[in-house]
DNA sequence: GGCGTTTCTGCAACTCGTTGCGTCTGGTCA
DNA sequence: TGACCAGACGCAACGAGTTGCAGAAACGCC
């Protein structure tokens, strides 16, 4: 696993977003260290959704002496600074979900284990929906509702069982 | 397998529903054992959510000898047959709901970690919204949405930070 | 460049939950 | 009553993630 081959996604504003980690963790008092460039490296060739343990793996590509407790620490940082977010997918592990431009929930299928976007406006809905009969306050990017996907559907229909 | 047979009983013949679980056992060629019996008792006695390593230690509590491993696969035969439904909560915990008398979502406070159920109206007006543009069953007894309670914030609103 | 402060790292130990495997036993049939 | 066998059990090892702590090092200051 190397720098040129992950997903060619790199928009530019992306990559200016990136190159500020650096002095948005210095405006905060926080430092930049190698093991944190490392993990900010393997997140900025990174799109959608991946687990913690992907995470370290690909972080122990780079640099093989990478520790998992590091890589936690520093993405609970880098949450809090808004460069990911994170929710639990149906198996309880964790999955990270790297710059979010803009909030948005998911759907996950139980069957393949498949992830899909809500779009803005149906968390919204669904947020509203909810907030509109009782006092709290919905965390619209963290919107996870289960189900199956239409192929697993028709797969299933299929399948007499 | 869904939760339909034991949906329509009535609270008061909640007892009653637990007696059957041998028979029901029984009827899929599955077996009626005291570890079993240990972790049926204890279900039968929770109302609410409950997370898995609680279950085992209420269990260890009657049975000493109780293994981890033989209540989660309990559980998962229990949920099967329409027992138990289980989700995870915000810290990635396995938390298990006993009974689930109707097929309902949970609001899930991440301040204080409290839970509120979503009335099956909420849970049917969600998934129609998703469904709706798309092939996708959503699975109504998985809803849960995260946000803040109406305690936490005040809390936060009071404090200047 | 050297120093001091404070954050960060790496390790080890821990929790929660899962899985593979050899052994045991509930339930059935003769 | 005894034998059989699939299902269940207990154990041990594992994977993901967390936490406490001692030592390392980033970074501001002189």
């Amino acid at each position: 696993m190397t720098t040129q081959d992950i997903a060619a996604v790199p928009r530019p504003e992306r990559d200016a977003a990136w190159n500020l980690v650096r002095e948005r963790l210095h405006a905060s008092g926080l430092r930049w260290t190698p093991q944190r460039r490392t993990l900010v490296d393997v997140l900025s060739r990174t799109s959608g959704h991946v687990t913690g343990s992907e995470l370290v793996d690909r972080c122990r590509a780079i640099d093989p002496a990478t520790t998992p407790s590091t890589v936690y620490r520093t993405l609970d940082v880098l949450e809090e600074l808004g460069y990911v977010s994170h929710h639990h997918g149906m198996d309880g592990r964790e999955e990270f979900h790297v710059l979010p431009i803009e909030e948005h929930g998911h759907l996950h299928c139980r069957s393949c284990g498949g992830s899909w976007q809500i779009s803005p406006a149906e968390s919204d809905a669904i947020a509203t929906l909810l907030e509109g009969g009782r006092s709290f306050a919905v965390d619209r990017s963290h919107v996870t509702i289960t189900g199956r996907c239409a192929d697993c559907l028709a797969v299933e229909a299929a399948r007499p069982d």
